[in-house]
Order: C-alpha cells, then structure tokens, then sequence
DNA sequence: TGCCTGTTCTTTCTGCATTAAAAACAGATT
DNA sequence: AATCTGTTTTTAATGCAGAAAGAACAGGCA
C-alpha cells in the first residue's frame, strides 16, 4: 500500500507554522493551508484531523483553534516524510557511493527490495533513473550492471561538464548589470571569503558554496539539457564527496580561491579570462576526483560482494 | 502477467534461421541456437517445443530435424514480439508526436493505460523514461506535463548537438588512417551517393543514412553522455521527420550534399573545414526542423484533448 | 458574490502475485 | 573432458488491488 509520506511531511510542517501561533489562535483556513504547504486540501483535512485527534487543534463549529503548542516529540520522524522512491533513492545511493561495491558487480532487484524494505516496483523505478547518471545499466531480463564511478567514468562527466559550463558561462555574462544573476554573485562571493576566513571551523561548508555557484552559472542558459546534466553531477559529488577526507581543508582551500578568480573573471565579462580560470578550476576539481578514486581503489579492501 | 515477447521473437527468429535448411536437416544444439539468437536456453527450449508441436521439427531421440520447410503463415506477428514496454513506447511516440497532442497539455497514466491496453506499471516506467527525453516532466502525485517539441526545445538541443558534434569530430580524426571508422566512413559516402544518384526515387533513405553517419561520429568520442544524447536525438528525429513531407527531396538532396562536404572535411583532418561544415549542417538541419514545427502549428487544427 | 467546509470521485503510489525467462544443477552421451 | 539435454531454482516483467493524495462538486454562511 502507499505510504503517507505527503501525510507525515504535511503534519510535521503545519506543526512548525503552529508553533509560532499563541495558545487560542485561530487556524487559517484549510484552503490557505493547502496553499502554504503546497498539499491539497484533502491531505490537509487529514492533517487537521489527526492533530485534532492529539489535542493539539479543538475546534469550535466550523472555526480550529490552536489548544496547545506543539512540541518536538509531536513531530514524525524525518525518514517517514520521504516517499518510497525518495527514501530508497537516498539510501541506495549512500550504499552503493559509500559502500564496497565496485564497477563491474550485478545488482538485482529482488535483494535490493529485501535489503532495502520496499517492494520491487519502486526498486525497478528508481534503479531506471540511474541509468541515466551512467551508473547501472540495465540488461534486459536480466540483473542491472553497476559501472561505477571509475577513472573513465569522472573524464568522460568532466569532458561534457567543461564543454557545458564554458557555454553557460557566455549566456551568463550576457545578463545585463541588473540582473538577479550578479547580485546573487555577490552573495556567494561573500559566503566564499565568509569561508575562507574561518576556514579550519568551515570549510565543510564548501561543498554547498560550490553547488551553489556552478548551478547559478549552469542555471543562466536556461538549457534544460545543460540543467539536467548539472543536477546528475552535484548529485553524484555530493555523495562521493566524502571519500577522501584527507586534505579536505586544503583542497577547500584551493577550490574556494579558484571559484574567487572565476568570479572576477565573470565579472571582467572577458571570454579568455573566463575560459582559463574555468578550465582550470575543473582541471583541479577533475583530478582532486581521480585522486580520491584511486586512493579508495587501494585502501579500501573490496571485500563487497554483499550481493552477487 | 508477463507477456511472452522474448519466446514469439525467439520462435520467428529460429524460423527465418531454419528456411535455409534443407528438409530433414539435423537442428544445431540447443547451446548454439541460444547463443545465436542470445537468449536463454530455456526459451529456446519452448521454442523448439512449440516447433514440434506444430510439426515442423520433429525428434529421434535426443536430435532435433527440420521436417517441413517453414513458411510466412508460421510466424508469430510483428506487434507481439515487442515487450509490453517496447510496444507502448513505439505507439505512445507515434501518437504523441505525430497526433494532435500539444505542449503544456496533461498526460494521465491511468487513462493511457485504458487507451493502450496495457497496465499503469508498464505506463509509469516508460514514462519515466520520456522525461529523460525533456518531453515530459513528471508532477509528484499529480499527472504527467507535455513539454512539446517547441521551437525552444528545438532550439536548446541543437545548441548541445553542436557542442557535442564538434567535439566528437575531433575525437574522430584522431583514430589512425587504418581505423575501421573511415572505411566505415567511406561506406556512407557511397550510400549518400548511390541515394542522390536516384534521388526521385530514394529520398526516403535519407532519415537512415543521416543517422548512420552523426553516429559514427558521436561514437568516435566514446563518452557515453554523448552517445546517450545522440540516442534521445536519433529517436525524437526519427519520429519527426514525418511532419513536413513538403519538400522532403529538396530537403534530402541539400542535407546530402552538406553531408558529402563534411566527410571531405573529416578526410582533410582540418579542424576550420570542419567546423564550418558541420556548423553549416546542424544549422540548416536546424531551420528545417523549427520550420516543419511552425508549419505543423500554422495548419494542423488543435482539435487534440482526447486527454483533458 | 466569494470564500469556507463537507462530500464524492478520480488518479497516483506502491506492495504483491503470477508468469516468462534466465541461471544453475545434474545426469547422459559422444 | 567436453558438450548435450532434462530438471529445478531464481529473478525479472507486468498486471492488479488497496490506500493515499488530488480534484471537482455542492451546500452554507459572511
């Protein structure tokens, strides 16, 4: 059966906007409710319902009041406001990136639904859109092969990624002076020296500060194909990220000084300068990657095999 | 439950392998017919059953012969030798893009199912799938959007294909002389050739021949992103080509002579030829396409909403 | 009239069951 | 020893059903 995700994620949302409500406030209305939450006002009803149910919410004819502030233990558990494809997406994600399983080795759905508490559908679902990263693929009638994130694999995503962001970085500097773009721009750079200056404390901030400025860059063609790429990839950094967390400050250090050439450069509108400080910065970004593979390719012992 | 579309393409296969036997021919082995036509032996096994049972392979002991030669009437038809999901894209392209369906319009599973006569399972995953494509955009416990091939989306692949073809013809004149790419090369040129020599009555081999050569090139890089974008091209083409039948062999004979230019500027291995040429092409393949759209929008009627 | 809540109907999500296909195993035959 | 066929065990493809979420309809009240 379908599990309430939208439900839960709901019920824990209306009960942070409660929070802010004295005792014998008024609800809002259940349309406008809907509308904030971003839920239709069935699910809302159900919400309102069962908050009622726990003496959080009474209710006089048509009109809620709040009767209590909601507290913490009031709450679900974050994992139960993901979908089923959602959870099993994060979760297979953080297993197969963090885990022991190589290039090469077959996946099948039936052990991943029992390892992974879900039914084969939402396995089957999920494991297609990963096709698309060029992480598995899949053979029909048959188990799903996993390609791994090899030395091959982090060229061939670079190559197209340079080719992609060189472009992007000309419609960017086609923006006029007034545009949101460069004000955002502003932004980051101040959080990219914020981190610097107090780099020991934060730079395992860095990674969101590089998120944040290459999708802005990515973001100004407009391109859904370009957009789309951008979004594998930070999905596929943000998990592999952590695999080599040695020199994790340095290499902050380096990436977060590049990004502040870039952006003068960005600003300089100059396409030479443009395409040297970014060439650069993926060059570094590219092989800080590869090194991480090949360590991780010694170290860690392949003892993966979990599933044949 | 499963559609036995592996077991009635095997069954045809086998019997187009099986009319050049001789009557009364010893059957190869059960290994070797699954090897040849790579699917189980399981199924070959069915296969051969099925065969007996219609009496065209008969058995002394444990060898198979051919006893009658089979004719046309034996196989199984075309439709039934695709899976569920194979069939469903195949008509589900054909309709969407050569129907009346219009961008911005909302595709529902549930209803497709009804029309296709398949499950919503088989619906959801194939779907999944066109998102990929950039057609469709799927809403969270909502309906399915219709993104359309508009002049933008027209416009924002071609801007990628441009990207990835130059880079790839550089990966391309790379390979040696003896590579099996030029010779390949040099067989495309002779089909484009042999196509404008009787124009009048081969343009329609045109679509194949175009798909042959950006092929070949898009392969010559080896990175799957590319090769992969060229598959969503190959296919959103493939079903587009259709649309403005005006002119097809004027547009043909111009392609074709492009085409014949840009193989000469592979042969040169000369970087300025061979952008200018292959610019050239994508620009008016371009054109064409965002012609074809506009002339589709101009006279076909919307009378679509067969789905609200 | 416009917004609210109560009700009903439709559609998606997701687990499960069933069958096709593959894979593994085992004895037989050359 | 290698290859063949017969048999059994697993796994993937796909339809279906039940619950959740969304959408539309309807009466009531300011």
């Amino acid at each position: 059966m379908k599990g309430n995700a939208v439900f839960k994620s709901g019920y824990n949302r209306c009960l942070r906007r409660l929070a802010h409500l004295p005792p014998g406030a008024r609800l809002p209305s259940e349309n406008e409710l809907a509308l904030a939450l971003d839920i239709s006002r069935t699910t809302i009803r159900a919400v309102l319902a069962a908050l009622e149910e726990r003496g959080i919410v009474g209710r006089a004819g048509g009109q809620r009041h709040l009767v209590r502030v909601p507290t913490e233990p009031d709450h679900f558990p974050d994992v139960q406001t993901l979908s089923a494809g959602a959870a099993f997406e994060r979760r297979f994600l953080e297993w197969i990136l963090q885990g022991d399983f190589r290039a090469g080795q077959l996946l099948n759905a039936a052990e991943l639904a029992r390892q992974f508490g879900t039914s084969t559908t939402t396995i089957r679902e999920c494991l297609a859109r990963f096709q698309h990263f060029g992480l598995l693929e899949r053979r029909p009638n048959s188990s799903w092969l996993f390609n791994g994130i090899t030395v091959e694999f982090v060229r061939e995503i670079y190559d197209v990624r340079e080719m992609f962001e060189l472009r992007a970085t000309r419609s960017f500097i086609e923006r006029p002076d007034t545009a949101p773009e460069w004000r955002e721009l502003a932004v980051i750079e101040q959080e990219h020296r914020a981190i610097l200056a107090h780099l020991d404390r934060d730079f395992a901030l860095f990674p969101q500060a590089d998120e944040r400025l290459h999708r802005i860059i990515h973001e100004a063609t407009g391109n859904r194909f370009i957009i789309d790429f951008y979004n594998v990839v930070a999905t596929l950094f943000h998990y592999t990220y952590r695999w080599n967390r040695e020199d994790a400050r340095q290499r902050s250090a380096t990436a977060l000084t590049e990004h502040l050439d870039y952006i003068d450069a960005l600003r300089s509108r100059d396409p030479r300068a443009i395409d040297a400080r970014c060439r650069k910065h993926l060059r570094t970004a590219c092989a800080t990657l590869i090194g991480s593979i090949e360590t991780r390719a010694n170290t860690a012992a392949p003892h993966a095999a979990i599933l044949t």
